[in-house]
DNA sequence: CAAAATGATACAATTATAGTATCATAATGA
DNA sequence: TCATTATGATACTATAATTGTATCATTTTG
């Protein structure tokens, strides 16, 4: 039973990195020497969030990634990346088969557990890039 | 992402099926009839359940299975079924390739993701089989 | 035009989940 | 005793999700 996956993981993770690092681009090959982690699977990962508009990429010589534009590392939620990587958040799938259960309309399991979802789906919404990052003394 | 594997809800939904009647003793069969699901896979989940020291089995004739007499529905978590079904609830795993992350320590997002794990745990075990049985007006 | 970066995409390995199938064993009653 | 009816044990299979790998195309820069 895992909440997050090694996609949202690594992700999560390369953005702290990019967050949190003054120059304005970081290459795949660097992010790779500070997460150590496959190269491959993070030059997907960071393919995936460039499309989904949460990082601008730059080609060529001294290209690579950095935080679009548009967001602020307060802005991007756990849900966010988790979304992305993961699908929708759903605790309970209440699946029989192929199709939804027929119960469940009336399962008081179902019901149980759709009130821990909503209050988890909350504080994951609550954890941010910049939350995440650690604040250092200067 | 999913908190309950089938095994855990088929397992709970039979139990609950076993606390609520009356009877001493009800067999795979009519469970699968009320029930509704996979007759082999019921009574795989009806063995452990048996192993595990929640439900007495007897064989023959009006053989099946009934609460061990140890136990009320009220005392039988969803935490004591997922954890036999699926092990250790951990919503946050921190594997890197084999092995345990190298952060695992001093990783923020762990921290964060354990707060929330801690509050689901006590929620899970919160939720009874007798908790899930519909309370019937007389 | 070469080098250095990302883009796109297809493929493969591993693991967990969700089952199925088969035969052995025990209890019951005619 | 023996057929019937139940569970016990166990091995096997199918499917899907996760976790990657591999390759070639494209763009940018000097």
């Amino acid at each position: 039973m895992k909440l997050i996956t090694r996609n949202t993981d690594y992700a999560v993770r390369a953005l702290c990195c990019i967050a949190e690092q003054k120059q304005e681009v970081i290459s795949a090959d660097q992010l790779v020497k500070s997460l150590e982690m496959p190269r491959p699977f993070l030059r997907k990962i960071l393919q995936t969030l460039n499309k989904e508009g949460l990082l601008n990429s730059s080609k060529g010589k001294d290209g690579g990634f950095a935080l679009a534009v548009a967001v602020s590392p307060g802005e991007i939620t756990l849900t966010d990346v988790m979304k992305i990587f993961q699908g929708s958040i759903r605790l309970n799938e209440c699946k029989f088969k192929k199709s939804d259960c027929p119960e469940i309309e009336n399962c008081s399991l179902k019901k149980k557990i759709d009130e821990i979802e909503k209050e988890v789906f909350i504080k994951l919404k609550a954890i941010t890039i910049s939350s995440l990052i650690k604040k250092e003394v200067k």
